[in-house]
DNA sequence: TATTGTTATACTCTATAACTATA
DNA sequence: TATAGTTATAGAGTATAACAATA
């Protein structure tokens, strides 16, 4: 009845609940800039100084490309996020975050991540936490 | 311009960032036994011989109590979960998931948490890494 | 008076398919 | 012929508010 590896099992488990409790957080911390729960995923997937093709975020995001359309519109008039042309390929939009969309997301970043939750860890462990994190998404 | 705690926040936005690379699959997944990304997360909270509140489902899914009413209704209509009277508080509805249900969990379970992906951790980190996220969940 | 679950409503997200402009 | 992004559409999820039953 069980997984055939449950320690795989376990970890994606605990993995989305955390995701589900952290998650939680996400419309009351949205609603002071008046930001959906995934435009916050824009945002937070857009690094700054990191651009990206409109296709690449969709994968990111684990979405069809025709929902980045609509999402990234709103951002845009906003002044949250910027399309621009890429120069190798004419059919290609690569997507900048603003300075003030920069600004938006490291607050939101902020108050995704209480200390109030990551001090259950030591220093030692958030290290290793976040390494192992890592190579899971290589 | 970045985190008050750079660790948090970089732990936060890998979590996320895995929790969607995982999602990836949820529609795949979901397709063949003809389930909703957010059903296969009720199914996925409700742990076989653990019954559970609806309002408590609530919660753990970071969602509206109202949002679970329909979730459910097609979930019970399908055979995968039951809803019983509460024998202390005749207000409460708590939530058992059905033998049959439980056979579709596990089968979701297993195939979102590909072994290719968790086995890039030795045995002892997937250990450590289960035992840190649910110190994180208290 | 407060709480649990339901209903009705409106809004957003989401996938699908068809379209365009490039490649 | 294939690909990146857009548009139109319909379906599902979601929050809000009002409601019934119970505490």
């Amino acid at each position: 009845m069980g997984c055939r590896d449950a320690r795989a099992c376990d970890a994606w488990h605990l993995l989305a609940r955390l995701f589900f409790k952290q998650r939680a957080h996400l419309p009351t911390v949205g609603a002071e800039l008046d930001l959906s729960p995934a435009q916050i995923h824009v945002l937070r997937t857009l690094e700054p100084a990191r651009p990206m093709p409109m296709g690449r975020l969709a994968e990111r995001l684990a979405c069809d490309a025709s929902n980045i359309t609509g999402l990234v519109d709103r951002l845009e008039s906003r002044g949250f996020v910027r399309r621009r042309p890429s120069s190798s390929d004419r059919r290609v939009k690569v997507l900048e975050i603003t300075a003030s969309g920069a600004r938006a997301r490291a607050m939101l970043m902020e108050r995704m991540a209480p200390p109030a939750v990551f001090e259950r860890l030591s220093v030692r462990e958030q290290q290793m936490l976040v390494e192992m994190l890592g190579r899971l998404l290589d």
